[in-house]
DNA sequence: AAATAACTGAACATATTGTTCAGTATCTTA
DNA sequence: TAAGATACTGAACAATATGTTCAGTTATTT
């Protein structure tokens, strides 16, 4: 990608996300964000379509670095061993854990569930390859369904919550969902 | 308070509702619900401050409905007993299906998110009182706030698929958390 | 019937949005 | 390194939304 290109893009992610902890989403204009990341009208404009639509590949952005060792291991480790999946999460957790200070004023912000819903997509699909069988009378559906939200509420959780490792927070949602 | 009043608020909750479901709610503008609920527009000023501040108001007024025969029993009732607390989840299940048609199009919508901090906040308060203890090394607040959020996701879940009954969803619900 | 309170709707200043375009800077590749 | 392609700039534009004000109308209460 050129270089220009690449530098708008981290000009405007950086001033976005100082707006959105300074004054939320629906108080940030588009100005604002033009003016704090200094780029050029129309330049904005010829990258982002909408303040939605910077949102959506900002939090594509965050999320490609945060899965982005998964693709390959999927191939080649066997699901079907729960040890797997619990390693798998913790390394996400290690991941969000790094990008705090990014994440948590993403989530403290009325942004914040916009996250939350691309974070449990991509969550939704990893249970949905683990869960093979569940409880008599509970749908499948819900049964993935419930790990996603459980899982990213569980670091929503965690983000306003100092002091606790990855590890920790892998115990608090494991103790809940090992079984 | 005065009939007036009260049919203002009707008018420009409906054309809320509708907009919300229609066009979202960044696409909705303040014109929109004004002349979609044919009021004057400094009438909707006197009412509400801002389009946030109508959403939050609809809110409320929805659970002022759900949670409301709940503070009389909170007195009377036993809450160590666990049917107790079963049975009064039951019953915001039925209120919350009663008003189906409402409730699934703000959960729909891009407000759902609101609605949903609105309704875990006010679970959150339910499941406190409730719980005396949580496992060894599990934080307590840990422990209450899932159970807001699993109860709120749930009916989240729900409204978004048809056919269940309040018993089949209250069945799925504590199947996890019973213990 | 009089007093009080709520609604109306036009008019206003202000601000944001999204687009266009001619000019400038940067990168690529031949 | 020169030429061509690509990206950025910033001013100007029309269109739209916002929030306020106020004099006039209508409904409710006492």
């Amino acid at each position: 990608m050129d270089r220009r290109q690449s530098k708008t893009r981290k000009a405007v992610f950086n001033a976005f996300v100082e707006l959105l902890t300074e004054k939320g989403y629906s108080n940030t204009t588009i100005q604002d964000i033009i003016s704090r990341a200094d780029i050029g009208r129309s330049t904005f404009y010829s990258h982002f379509q909408t303040k939605d639509d910077l949102l959506n590949a900002l939090c594509e952005s965050i999320f490609d670095h945060a899965f982005s060792e998964q693709s390959p291991k999927e191939e080649s480790h066997d699901f079907s061993d729960r040890r797997d999946l619990r390693g798998e999460l913790t390394h996400i957790l290690y991941h969000l854990g790094e990008s705090r200070g990014y994440v948590e004023g993403i989530l403290a912000s009325e942004s914040g569930d916009v996250f939350m819903r691309y974070f449990r997509d991509q969550l939704t699909g990893v249970f949905r390859k683990e869960i093979k069988e569940v409880p008599e009378g509970i749908p499948m559906d819900y049964a993935v369904e419930r790990c996603a939200w459980d899982f990213s509420e569980t670091v929503r959780w965690w983000m306003s919550h100092d002091g606790y490792s990855p590890e920790d927070v892998m115990g608090f949602f494991w103790h809940y969902m090992g079984r």
